[in-house]
DNA sequence: TGCACGATGAAC
DNA sequence: TTCATCGTGCAC
């Protein structure tokens, strides 16, 4: 499995959104290898866009999405469940692809379908906050042979408070793939 | 130092 | 539609 490099994340948010579908996300724990297929991602593209954290400015929750693409952003929402962003574009833009769901690949067990249950069906947590996802034990990697699919676009989950940023299409997924949150 | 508020998920 | 549950950010 190809590795994505640096390059791949420091390019227009929405361009690495729809294409990290399709990739697998790798992460390493306790000696268990789990691998997942990315087919639901949400591009959250900096200060301006008033869904993204990075809204509010630079603090000590959103620094990660202020800092270098290819690193892991990752927080805890609604004091109970873990989000996974990829940070995104050169420093200091603040930008950020949301993973919302998974196909099961390898080592993975229970749920898949949301952000949150992503990350429990990955083991993670904020202790990989921050972390370089180029990386061995966590990283994203391109499979050798890719089916061909059909990209949705739909409005993010969620946001309703970010006024008109709300109604911009900035969830995509595989169209017809089950493991998608919500059609 | 206190408190309102979530980029959710599950139950009712 | 309601609620669980807690770190963060900002008001006071």
């Amino acid at each position: 499995m190809r590795k994505l490099a640096r390059s791949f994340y420091d390019r227009d948010t929405i361009v690495v959104a729809r294409e990290l579908l399709g990739k697998l996300l790798v992460h390493q724990s306790c000696g268990v290898k789990r691998v997942g297929k990315i087919v639901e991602v949400e591009a959250y593209l900096g200060p301006h866009d008033l869904a993204a954290h990075s809204a509010k400015g630079r603090t000590e929750r959103t620094k990660t999405m202020f800092g270098p693409p290819g690193h892991a952003y990752v927080y805890l929402i609604y004091g109970m469940h873990h989000c996974m962003n990829v940070v995104t574009e050169r420093e200091g833009h603040a930008s950020a692809v949301l993973l919302r769901a998974i196909e099961p690949v390898e080592n993975v067990e229970g749920r898949t379908q949301g952000p949150g249950l992503l990350c429990r069906a990955m083991e993670i947590d904020r202790r990989l906050n921050e972390h370089d996802l180029l990386s061995d034990d966590f990283f994203i990697g391109a499979p050798e042979e890719v089916e061909p699919f059909l990209t949705v676009k739909r409005p993010r989950i969620g946001v309703d408070y970010a006024k008109h940023w709300a109604k911009r299409h900035l969830r995509f997924y595989i169209k017809g793939n089950p493991f998608v949150s919500r059609q």
